[in-house]
RNA sequence: GCCGAUGUGGUGGAAUUGGUAGACACGCUGUCUUGAGGGGGCAGUGGCGCAAGCCGUGCCGGUUCGACUCCGGCCAUCGGCACCA
């Protein structure tokens, strides 16, 4: 063993000792549990910067502490290679795309190896390949013929800078995920798989996830696919137009309506404004107003009247329907029917534009006495309603009984009986009946983009969108193009969209959208389990090892990606492909990595060079850093003398293996021999075995285990015991802490574990087990507190009776001038910590 | 507005089931080693106090022998959603 730390030489070794022997490659194992180990897979950017080091290297400890446990790991590599950076960097350089995304994986490859993540590359993955999206585009037409994807003209979100269409999930306060250009909204025709059909599930299967997944993101998934429960109504028509739909949660407040709203892109709006200038100017205005959602939730409440009545469903009194800029097209019926004396956004438009108000609860009228100051009373005398009501209103004072009022027969009823008596009412009638809507919107898959999987489809004039035939499969993405400027190739390229239709023969056009990325990185977990396959989308090897048993990656994934592969799981299990119904058992996400209080990024100019700092310290450094300074799941502040500091560290570590080699050969220990002071630091040994043990496997706070190792350490260095069974106990405690210390510093420990005289690599070696007989103690300290302040300790006996804790807890001289001769009234005892003395 | 986190020394953080607050590190101070630089060793480091001791986990209150931890009510910061009817 060398006197000094070299990092640069012993990782080398390391490294090539684990290529050599294939040390990663996982098989099927059905005697041995599985553990399949996936970490987020990178977009090749071109460089890992801090962010990918902390994620892979989390994901990395977890798998090689789970082969140490003795479980059969995968833990796999790939790269989700279709995206906008490559096309943008491709007409920069006028070149293609394809080319550039190699390199850049070449690259991040080598800084992986580097890295020294023990991933199975024999199963590596590049999404551009046809290899591997052409079992997307076999799925796609699966689920074409099963009616999960269909073709619609809507309504779209288009990014004006990156001219393509978004999905709901990429628009960001109105402006593209990306590019960050204000969104604008246009009708394209574009293809869409049925995740609403899923919703119900989706949501349902956030329960099972309790404890494995983080709630934070449970609960943004919940939000997002928005649930809701409510009546659909229909309010018939006065005035010879049509019929109005609204849908409602409060269908309680139904007698409290007093007009109805449209979205101005409503029909009944548009109809309205055939025979009405100004109204057509103002949803020509509605339309075009600034898109930021953030600004139309703040937005003045503006509307005008169409001029038609609808009627009441209950008291047929005619309504006014109006159109309203608070009303959304996208949700419901996109017409809602106004309670202002209950919804504060009904309340705020029918008070600026003089409509009735009326109470139908008590005690939860939106008149808050904050309102009440932003509408002073002269506001409401044009209102319906009279003194007593207006008193009544603003005496009410408990919101917990609230009970319908002003409201004929459902007056005396609580919401939820209302809510089931009105529906009841109107069924009856034929003029609704309850629905569950949802926020979740079907996912829109389509991009006019270039660098992406073609969405295998034809366009014919006589049979409509029909799917390329399986045996034609796959549709190749050619590579070799020149990118000009914006927009895609292939629909001015003739070789890729002239198409003979599969349906009547006659000559078509090749759909030449691409799809969205995230369909490729929604299955690619699966794919995992068999890359190689090249018959199927998957095969059996995927029943063994998924579902995934962690998961670790970007809390920015909560939605978007998360909730794709949610999806797609349960796609692929209807085809049989796979079983059971989450593809991720266990998901951990890995908080940001800051530098000076902000995000790593170009434009602050506040990142650190990856390769800069594994040049300099190594990669252990590097991992080891990254691991100790917060729990995984926590932001951590990049420091430059936090780094120094493992680097320290490790230095220390090897001189006291240097130190310790030095001396010779350390016997085993002979249990029976072992003097008092011995067997005390052997307790602190098998005591932070177990502590470590626990952080790594069922708390996943790396950072504690860490801390611990090093305490152990720090008593390890003021044990200078140099006889024959002190050196055995180091010796015993040194290889436990090169054991403990393999997951996250793995080059260090494979050359330490051969200085030690071991034959097998560390890699194979067992995690160290602890004896439970090192941690019988013979004598425990108690704290003694009186009155629950910390007052003194006592040493006694582990097996002490409580009398005999209570007579040396009363007889401690530091406790004893706190009891002043006050009698004791209490004493509480709590096994191997304390004795509380009350007086 | 709604949902989810978080709040502890100069700093990052620890305290796992209600039981010794501040583990482990960074930084700082003193000191030793060295020709110097660097590196390393040792000691100290929540506040106030000479000390005994007192105070101390965002704020206010409560439960308890005992509260960073539980309950009620606030405040602040971060993240997500946001005119969702």
């Amino acid at each position: 063993m060398d006197e000094t730390y070299d990092p640069a030489r012993i990782e080398r070794d390391a490294q090539q000792y684990w290529e050599a022997n294939n040390s990663f490659h996982a098989t099927e194992d059905p005697d041995r549990e599985k553990f399949y180990c996936l970490s987020m897979f990178p977009y090749p950017s071109g460089n890992l910067h801090m962010g990918h080091v902390r994620n892979y290297t989390i994901g990395d400890v977890i798998a090689r502490y789970q082969r140490m446990l003795g479980k059969n790991v995968m833990q796999p590599m790939g790269w989700d290679a279709f995206g906008l950076p490559a096309e943008n960097a491709a007409i920069e350089r006028h070149a293609a795309p394809a080319p550039w995304t190699y390199q850049n994986i070449a690259h991040m490859r080598d800084q992986f190896k580097r890295l020294g993540f023990a991933f199975d590359w024999t199963r590596e993955i590049a999404t551009c390949r046809s290899e591997y999206y052409r079992w997307e585009q076999w799925l796609f037409t699966r689920l074409h013929k099963k009616g999960l994807v269909y073709r619609k003209t809507a309504v779209v979100n288009w990014d004006p800078v990156d001219q393509t269409v978004l999905a709901n999930e990429q628009v960001i306060d109105g402006k593209g995920w990306r590019s960050g250009a204000v969104v604008e909204h246009r009708e394209i025709p574009q293809w869409f798989l049925r995740i609403t059909d899923y919703a119900d599930e989706l949501l349902d299967g956030l329960k099972q996830l309790e404890l494995a997944w983080p709630d934070a993101v449970r609960a943004m998934q919940r939000n997002w696919i928005g649930r809701s429960e409510g009546v659909e109504i229909v309010f018939r028509d006065i005035d010879a137009g049509s019929d109005l739909k609204v849908y409602t949660t409060r269908a309680d407040t139904l007698m409290g309506a007093t007009y109805a709203a449209v979205a101005a892109e409503h029909p009944i709006a548009a109809e309205a404004a055939k025979t009405n200038q100004a109204l057509a100017e103002f949803i020509t205005q509605c339309k075009h107003g600034g898109m930021a959602e953030a600004e139309l939730a703040t937005m003045e409440k503006k509307g005008m009247p169409t001029g038609t009545h609808v009627r009441h469903p209950l008291t047929d009194e005619p309504l006014p329907v109006w159109v309203a800029n608070y009303v959304l097209m996208g949700y419901g019926e996109g017409a809602v029917m106004a309670v202002p004396a209950h919804d504060e956004r009904d309340f705020e438009f029918a008070h600026h534009h003089r409509l009735p108000i009326r109470q139908v609860l008590e005690n939860t009228a939106v008149l808050t006495s904050e309102l009440r100051k932003q509408h002073p009373r002269s506001a409401f005398e044009t209102c319906y309603f009279d003194e007593t009501e207006w008193q009544d209103w603003y005496a009410s004072k408990s919101p917990d009984e609230v009970q319908v009022v002003n409201s004929g027969r459902y007056s005396g009823m609580t919401p939820q009986q209302a809510v089931d008596a009105i529906a009841g009412d109107l069924a009856a009638k034929g003029l609704g009946s309850k629905r569950v809507h949802y926020r979740l919107r079907d996912w829109g898959v389509s991009r006019q983009r270039y660098w992406g999987c073609p969405i295998p489809m034809i366009l014919c004039e006589t049979c409509g969108p029909v799917p390329v035939p399986e045996q034609d499969l796959p549709v190749i993405l050619p590579e070799e193009v020149v990118l000009e400027g914006p927009g895609s190739p292939l629909a001015t390229l003739p070789a890729f969209y002239q198409a003979t239709c599969p349906g009547c023969g006659a000559d078509a056009r090749r759909e030449t959208d691409t799809f969205d990325t995230f369909f490729e990185s929604s299955w690619y977990y699966a794919r995992f389990t068999c890359p190689d396959q090249d018959q199927a989308m998957l095969d059996e090897r995927a029943h063994y090892w998924l579902p995934v048993d962690q998961y670790i990656g970007g809390i920015e994934h909560a939605i978007l990606h998360l909730l794709y592969a949610r999806f797609f799981h349960r796609l692929m299990r209807d085809e049989g492909l796979v079983q059971g119904d989450e593809p991720f058992a266990r998901l951990l996400t890995q908080g940001m990595v800051l530098k000076d209080g902000a995000k790593m990024s170009k434009s602050k100019g506040n990142t650190v060079d990856t390769q800069d700092m594994l040049d300099r310290y190594g990669a252990d450094t590097v991992r080891l850093f990254v691991m100790s300074d917060a729990p995984p799941d926590q932001t951590i502040e990049w420091m430059d003398t936090g780094v120094e500091g493992a680097h320290r560290f490790l230095k220390r570590l090897w001189r006291q293996l240097f130190t310790h080699l030095a001396k010779g050969d350390a016997g085993a220990v002979d249990h029976a021999a072992l003097t008092r002071d011995q067997k005390t630091f052997r307790r602190l040994l098998h005591e932070t075995i177990a502590k470590v043990t626990d952080d790594f496997g069922r708390r996943m706070t790396m950072n504690t285990a860490l801390a611990a190792i090093r305490e152990l350490l720090n008593a390890a260095q003021r044990f200078e015991d140099e006889r024959r069974q002190g050196q055995a106990v180091m010796r015993e405690t040194l290889e436990a802490v090169v054991l403990m210390l393999t997951p996250v510093v793995p080059h260090f420990a494979h050359a330490a574990w051969i200085a030690l005289g071991h034959e097998h690599p560390v890699i194979d070696a067992q995690w160290p087990v602890v004896d439970e007989s090192a941690l019988v103690r013979e004598e425990i300290e108690l704290v003694v507190q009186v009155n629950g302040k910390l007052r003194g300790r006592i040493a006694i006996a582990a097996d002490a009776d409580r009398e005999a804790i209570e007579a040396a807890a009363l007889s401690d001289a530091a406790v004893e001038r706190f009891l002043e001769q006050k009698p004791v009234r209490k004493i509480i005892i709590v096994p191997g910590k304390l004795v509380n003395l009350v007086v």
